[in-house]
DNA sequence: ATCATTGCAAACACTTTGCATACGC
DNA sequence: GCGTATGCAAAGTGTTTGCAATGAT
């Protein structure tokens, strides 16, 4: 846990522990947890944790560019700490998101139709392999 | 306005007065509005027309298969007719989305790493043409 | 002692639901 | 006349804001 600790201080954010343990969370594999996903989960271990909290501390992870806002899907905001080009699949059945890894030259161009690129997503959807095991 | 009627029919959708109009404005070129856009637009020339009977019309479209929802950003959505395979880029400065036409055949591709493709979005964000020679 | 963080409660914004009215065939 | 679409009001959700209490140095 030390060298998360530094590693927020290296960002410029004061590792507090409510703050520290978010980004634990956040930052365990392939994980892309919502807010309630996170809340549910470290509220057990932490009481009097708030939802405003979680939402204050998103927001300055994001300002601060170590997380990334996924918006596969209207009504959910997922959390990503994985700072590299990379897509994410979405399970219409199980709603497991997956991260895959894409070689796209296109997708790390600079600009596009002249307009200066900073941010990119991709977002697949359909039936993830587990999934279509079962209905097999 | 006669051929949209029929394109709705085609579709299985009962062409109402509402329906059409809602369609036909997000008809108009490359244009993506949101619920609220749609609204303030119509309502001066439908004085009775009611957010509830667009976020109906918008379901049932979506149902239908007849428009997409873009969620480029966490608390906007978007809503495009052109259902051909294409990126957006939004505009952090001006909040414009452009239509991208792209080649990347892996978009396309069915599957990837096992699991079952059948919606994908690619998202670009940044300054848009425009933005970049104001502050030139 | 001071400044930043936390977390409750209230406010806000967006979307859906329930239901009575109005419309079109 | 009947079945569907509309649109108001209310409920439901997710997120932000105001602010007092708490915590760290």
């Amino acid at each position: 846990m030390e060298y998360l600790k530094e590693y927020l201080i290296n960002e410029g954010i004061h590792p507090s522990y409510q703050r520290l343990r978010i980004f634990e969370y956040l930052d365990r594999g392939e994980f892309h947890p919502t807010v309630d996903m996170i809340y549910n989960e470290l509220a057990k271990e932490i009481p009097t944790l708030s939802k405003t909290t979680i939402y204050n501390t998103l927001n300055l992870f994001k300002k601060n560019g170590i997380v990334t806002r996924l918006t596969i899907e209207a009504n959910e905001v997922r959390y990503d700490t994985n700072m590299q080009l990379h897509a994410h699949f979405k399970c219409d059945d199980c709603g497991m998101v997956y991260d895959i890894q894409v070689e796209i030259p296109y997708l790390t161009s600079l600009t596009v139709d002249g307009h200066r690129i900073c941010e990119r997503h991709l977002y697949l959807k359909g039936t993830c392999k587990n999934c279509l095991k079962e209905t097999r």
